[in-house]
DNA sequence: CGGCAGCCGTACCGTACGGTACGGTTCCAA
DNA sequence: TTGGAACCGTACCGTACGGTACGGCTGCCG
């Protein structure tokens, strides 16, 4: 039996998402010239069966989009046991994570794909991008983060805030210049500082929102 | 005599001028679709002029992006009579204009073309953007910052990452969520709360890097 | 005044690509 | 065995757009 995988009430076969997996893969080497014919060739399948499954190209793109970013899925943080230490571990490895998505070359093609389809007035894309992206590592964060101020390791007002500042002080310059093209970060330029850059941003966003934070 | 603005070596005429301003705002309206010809329509001018002045359509693309970049000059701030008062002010008015900046119709044009531009293994436009837009802040805002730790007002090791820092805080995922169309950041969304964002985003940098900080 | 340079408007060309049509093959089910 | 559904490969169509050519207008300079 074949095995399908759901996503958003999109279902796939097998050979659909090898379809998906060969667009997914022209856009991470062509970058933005994605054309059907390259997708048919390349998939082994006829342009005919394309528009049959996906309807047009914004059908195909949107699925591949959608597919492949429902496929990055960070591990889950146990929120039981909230001590300091696993409170911080938590925090780390939600930053790992989050800096080893953003500077990876799918999630950069992805969100590329998105940018330039938001620069045509749809929107669709990006909100994919974004559901699967930085809101469901909200969607995570924020519990923990609560969880945190119960057991009075976090102080905030607003947990929607101290989310956001987590992304800044995680994120900083780095993806909008991975977007932008900048060659002085090279992918392992970026990567071997992971380590460093997730204990720096862990720090400094226990010394804003811990217990014993002055501000 | 014509006045002409030198802009890293090109020089541009007044009509070369409104042939920008044109491009410029198409690419504003109309998104990514820019073509030649509908520049040609809205500056009243031939397409054969275009060829001859900018060579090609990535040319017309670059001098436009170029030309615009290059005018977003913001204000300077003095570093004379550095006290804990005026270092704090100018960290502010670096947030504010940042956050201003950034947030503008015509910087998401940019950064998107940019973006776009750099997923077809072209980075010229997104060297540009980042010169006159990250790395712009960057090189005023440096100095400041040493001048504040010589001053004993500001404690840091790099002034890179100090600045980095201040990106992220002020930044945070205000720019990604723009660039890729979130419709719950209507524009007043965002610019309503500026003041409160920058006072908030100080407030935080100082915390990490004044003098009196903990980390 | 005559020639020429610059430019506008438009027509034109070539190509790339989205989308459709169709013949041929495989495979399953009645 | 046969009908048909699904699909592959390819040929085809229409259009949009980058780039070129050219005729006509204007204004400057000798």
């Amino acid at each position: 039996m074949p095995v399908t995988i759901k996503v958003n009430e999109e279902v796939f076969t097998p050979r659909q998402q090898a379809v998906l997996t060969a667009a997914l893969d022209l856009l991470v080497e062509n970058g933005d010239g994605l054309t059907m014919t390259a997708v048919a060739r390349r998939a082994s399948c006829s342009k005919e069966t394309l528009y049959k499954w996906f309807g047009d190209r914004d059908g195909l793109l949107t699925a591949t989009v959608q597919w492949q970013a429902a496929k990055v899925r960070m591990p889950q943080v146990s929120r039981t046991g909230l001590t300091a230490k696993t409170l911080r571990l938590s925090i780390e490895q939600f930053a790992r994570d989050l800096l080893t998505v953003i500077t990876g070359e799918v999630s950069i093609t992805l969100n590329r794909t998105a940018v330039t389809h938001a620069a045509q007035e749809k929107d669709s894309l990006g909100i994919i991008v974004l559901e699967n992206g930085p809101l469901a590592i909200r969607r995570r964060l924020k519990p923990i983060l609560e969880a945190g101020r119960d057991a009075r390791l976090l102080r905030f007002d607003s947990s929607e805030d101290a989310y956001r500042t987590f992304f800044g002080l995680v994120v900083r310059d780095v993806q909008i210049r991975l977007l932008l093209g900048d060659k002085s970060l090279t992918q392992s330029n970026v990567t071997d500082n992971i380590e460093a850059d997730v204990k720096a941003a862990t720090d400094q966003f226990f010394a804003l929102y811990g217990a014993k934070a002055t501000v």
